[in-house]
Order: structure tokens, then sequence, then C-alpha cells
DNA sequence: ACAAGTACTTACCCTAAAGTATGTAACATG
DNA sequence: CATGTTACATACTTTAGGGTAAGTACTTGT
């Protein structure tokens, strides 16, 4: 969780988008390179902190940890910790998270329709 | 446009979860905080320049021209300028354009539901 | 005694994206 | 002849997000 500035220009202007558009609303909640890798990853099952690392292994532990309690704090996804040494640590998706997966599912559709040149981009 | 630097770390990662993740490369095209809005209204058919910046106040015209100009150049819009003086140019959805309207509205749904409560978050 | 594994945390740096402010061409109108 | 309108462009600054590197606690294996 990166400290931000309360009263600037940026911050108004995401409250207003935020408020206005439920699309920017999603994207708050899903935007950021690695969010929707990890809940891909999430969607086919609950994972050990350390499995979802050696999955996505260009992702540093800090932005993996710091994704991963920002989607817990959105209530997307939820951390189950076992009082063992070594830890072990399962993420699964929410309720709410599960939902995401038909949002994430249109958007698979679209990027293969585009990279099999249906549309001609 | 903004210049980017090559080869930085964050743009070799940029690259990888562009190619792994279709959701991350659905993102890179309706990323940003003023694309979706700008999508929305012209999902409701074509808008003039000057129809869009005064159905979002609070962007700037720089932010403006950038996005629809990014959306231009990834084939998601289409500009028609007509040579006369005042200029008047159109934007619009393209096909491809177009195919993203289920995953906005996807996005809504979702976002509804979470401001309804349906989910607990 | 020491390395290894797990799940983090923290301090610091760098870059891309967004914001501010101002300028431009071309004509039409008062 | 100055002002307004439209659709931009461009130089400069700020900020949020991502990256690097290193450290922590607690236990098991060698």
């Amino acid at each position: 969780m990166t400290a931000i500035k309360e009263s600037s220009t940026i911050q108004e202007n995401k409250q207003y988008a935020l408020e206005k558009c439920p699309v920017t609303f999603v994207m708050e909640k899903i935007g950021g390179y690695w969010k929707p890798i990890i809940l891909y990853h999430l969607s086919t099952g609950d994972k050990r902190y350390s499995e979802l690392k050696r999955a996505i292994p260009a992702v540093t532990e800090k932005m993996l940890i710091q994704h991963l309690k920002q989607l817990e704090a959105d209530g997307l996804v939820i951390r189950e910790a076992k009082p063992v040494v070594p830890p072990f640590v399962t993420y699964r998706l929410s309720t709410a998270g599960n939902g995401l997966l038909p949002i994430i599912d249109a958007m698979a559709a679209w990027a293969f329709k585009v990279k099999d040149g249906i549309y001609n981009i």
C-alpha cells in the first residue's frame, strides 16, 4: 500500500471517475500489472503464497504481497493462515472475486479475437 | 503519446504480462482513467471532440486527445475530420471498439452488484 | 552452528502517466 | 481589426506505481 497524497488533482479526478464510471471502479480493483494475473491463477483454485510466486516468476515479492493485500482489503480474495512454522498461507477468491470471472472471460475472449485477427486491427 | 524508455525492467515486465495474460492486454487498451469513460460516451453514438469535452468536464484537453489518439492508434475508435473551418471532427467506435462493449457491460454489472451490496464487501 | 524454507516488511529509487499552462491555424462575425 | 470557435500541440511539473535490495521470525534438516 503506497502512501497517497490527499487532495491532489489526480486524486480528485479519480474520485470523479470512480463515481461517474462503473468501469473505472472495476479498473481500480483489478488494475495494476499483476492483479489480473493473480486473479487468473486463483481462478483455478486456492494457492499458497509460494505457489503464486513460482507460478508468476517475473513478479517481485513486494508487488505480489502488495497486490494480494490490496485484493484482500477489497474483499476479492480471502487469506487463510495456518498457525504453523514454517507459515502456511493460502489465498482464494471470495464470492465477489468469483463474480469478476465473467469479466475476465469477456476480456480474454476479446483479446483472442484481436490476436486471431477477427477485427482488422 | 508519451515517450517511453526502451529496456527498462518495467517495460520488460509489461511485455511479459502482455504475452502471458490476455486480461493485461485488454487493460493496456482501456486502462487510463479516462479511456473507459470516453468509450462509454462513444458507445451511445458518435461524438464531436467538443461534445466529449463537455460530456466529461473533469478531463483536461491534453488527456482527452492523448487518449483519443491512443484509442485511434489501437484501432478502437475512428476519427473523421471534415475539412472545414472551424474544424469538425467526430469520433466513433470501430468494430473492435464495439467488441469491447460486452466487457464494459460485464464490468458495470459487477460494479453495480458491489454497490448494491449483493456481495458483502 | 549454519543454511534453507516460508511469508512477509521496509527503505529507497526510477519511470510512466497524469496535470498545468500556454500556444497554434484558419476562418466567421461584430 | 479584434474576438471567438474548434481541434489540437507542446514544454514543464507532479504523483502514483512499480522495481531493487535487503532484512525479519521461527523452525527443520545436516
